[in-house]
Parts: C-alpha cells; sequence; structure tokens
DNA sequence: TTCGTCCTGGTA
DNA sequence: TACCAGGACGAA
C-alpha cells in the first residue's frame, strides 16, 4: 500500500500530536509485528519514552525518542499506523497498541501482517538505512544523479523504478504513474533511454510524487492516513488500476502487463513499445 | 536478476 | 474457487 506520499501524509500528520508526548505502555496483540524482538522487552523499553521528532525516510517512519531510541515503523503493504483516544472502537486487525500520557494512543492495524515495528537504537539507524537510494524529492536528486543512477542498468526501467536501493520511495502506483508522465514503456531498457527522456521521467518522478502528497495518498482499499481518513489521489491517476479505461490523454484504451512479478499499467500510444530485442 | 515467501481478505 | 493486492527480503 503505502508509497513515499503515504507515508509523509501519515508523518506530517502524527508530527505535532506525538511531539512532547510519552508512551505509557505497549500491549502486543501479535508478536511477529516486532520482527523478533521480545514483547515484554519492547514494551519496557518503550515505556516511560518521550518523542523528541517524527521523521520518514523513504517508506519507513522514524519516531525518535528522547532517551536515544527510535521506533522504526514500515507499513509495507496494508499496515496502518493510527492515533485514537483510548477506548475508542477498536480497529480490526489491530496487532500492537501504544498509549500515550494523553488519554490517545498509537494503533498498527495490518491485515497481511507484514509490516514490522522495532525500536532500534539512534546509532542502529544509519546502518539500518544504509542500503536506500536518494529520497526523489530531494535537492541532490536532480537529472544527472538520476542518469548515474539508471545509468548502463538493462533492467526494465520499471523495475530500476521500484528498486529502493537506487531510488528510495517509489512504488507500483507511482511508479507507472510516472512513466506515463514521461511518455516511456514500462519495459523499456533502463540503459536505452535519451537524455530527454531521463529528463521526463526525473520530473514525472517527482510530479507524481508530488500531486501524491497533495492530495494525500492513494487509497484503493487499505491506505488511511493517521486519522483513519482515505487519501484521494486515486481520482487523479491517469493509468494505474485502469486497465480498459481511455487514457486521459489520448484516449487509447490502459493496458495492463506484468513487470518483474508487479502488475504495470500503461497506455500503448503515449508510452510506445521498446523496439525489439536483436537475437545474437 | 528473478522467484518464492511472508499473510489475509476482497472480488470476479 | 481462483486470482489479485500498494513491499521487501533471501535464496537460487
Amino acid at each position: 500500500m503505502p508509497e513515499l506520499p503515504e507515508v509523509e501524509t501519515i508523518v506530517n500528520e502524527l508530527r505535532p500530536f506525538l511531539v512532547g508526548r510519552t508512551f505509557t505502555g505497549a500491549k502486543v496483540e501479535w508478536p511477529g509485528t516486532l520482527a523478533g524482538m521480545n514483547p515484554a522487552n519492547f514494551a519496557d523499553r518503550l515505556t516511560g519514552q518521550r518523542v523528541a521528532r517524527v521523521a520518514r525516510r523513504a517508506k519507513y517512519i522514524l519516531i525518535y525518542l528522547e532517551g536515544g531510541d527510535v521506533l522504526v515503523v514500515h507499513l509495507r503493504m496494508t499496515g496502518r499506523l493510527l492515533l485514537r483516544k483510548q477506548g475508542e472502537e477498536a480497529d480490526r486487525f489491530l496487532r500492537l497498541t501504544l498509549p500515550l500520557d494523553n488519554g490517545e494512543e498509537l494503533r498498527f492495524a495490518d491485515l497481511r501482517k507484514f509490516g514490522r515495528v522495532t525500536l532500534v537504537s539512534a546509532e542502529e539507524v544509519p546502518a539500518l538505512l544504509a542500503k536506500l537510494g536518494p529520497e526523489p524529492l530531494g535537492d541532490e536528486f536532480d537529472v544527472a544523479a538520476f542518469a548515474a543512477i539508471v545509468g548502463k542498468r538493462r533492467a526494465p526501467i520499471k523495475t530500476v523504478l521500484l528498486n529502493q536501493a537506487l531510488l528510495a520511495g517509489l512504488g507500483n502506483i507511482y511508479a507507472d504513474e510516472a512513466l506515463f508522465l514521461a511518455g516511456i514503456h514500462p519495459l523499456r531498457r533502463a540503459d536505452s533511454l535519451s537524455a530527454e527522456e531521463l529528463a521526463r521521467l526525473h520530473a514525472g518522478v517527482r510530479k507524481a510524487l508530488g500531486d501524491g502528497i497533495a492530495n494525500r495518498g492513494t487509497t484503493f482499499s487499505d491506505y488511511r492516513d493517521a486519522r483513519g481518513n482515505a487519501g484521494k489521489n486515486q481520482e487523479s491517476l491517469n493509468v494505474y488500476r485502469r486497465t480498459s479505461l481511455p487514457c486521459p490523454r489520448c484516449g487509447a484504451p490502459v493496458e495492463r502487463l506484468v513487470v518483474g512479478g508487479r502488475s504495470t499499467h500503461f497506455c500503448p500510444s503515449c508510452q510506445p513499445a521498446p523496439e525489439p530485442e536483436k537475437a545474437s
């Protein structure tokens, strides 16, 4: 579910309500969420810790605590991080409840149980995030940096966009949308893109993500923000999950194929197919 | 680099 | 009943 825009929306919403608050306990409904960490140890270590700041890196949510620990949350496919009042109606698929000192609580709900919540020391965070590529909305991610990332890779450009070690934060929705905005077919070999195409795709990536944030994320079924509200970006998508519907630019029916095991949507007219590989 | 796997529920 | 799902990791 959540990609960079969804995580950014959640982090921005949580920040003013979490900073300065103190965790008063931890109720673990499904221990697997803690990635092997002992639930009792987790609760002991978290209890009494006050939130210093809330940040995002790629799709990770980082809740820094004054005691020097960091609560690290990854929502994976269906995770939700919700701010509720204590005693408020239970959320479905609740995995973790973290009560706060103001009568509210942070809840982690996750249908498919892929999401993870861990507690590490601040010193461990850099190593945890070391494998991630640059932030696509960051200042250092310019066209030259993008060209260096794409480089001589022979993989389909869609696969490159989804590789978090190369560029961190894009997922399936925004990768498809960025390729559409740039007019580039998802199966194009990365090393076949011209300088002009690279510039278009760089702009497409930033626009797709920027629109996602402006619209508070994309909700098809699972994604909700920290207050449980759906996003609005699904109303603005051009191709993602619009198979057989008309391309908003030219009217041709949107097509679907599978790239790297992921469902992929594109306009066959606006995103021309690559030349067939020469047999050699 | 690709594939299977972790999981469960919604939908065709 | 079969297929699909927004992510990431480890194995082949």
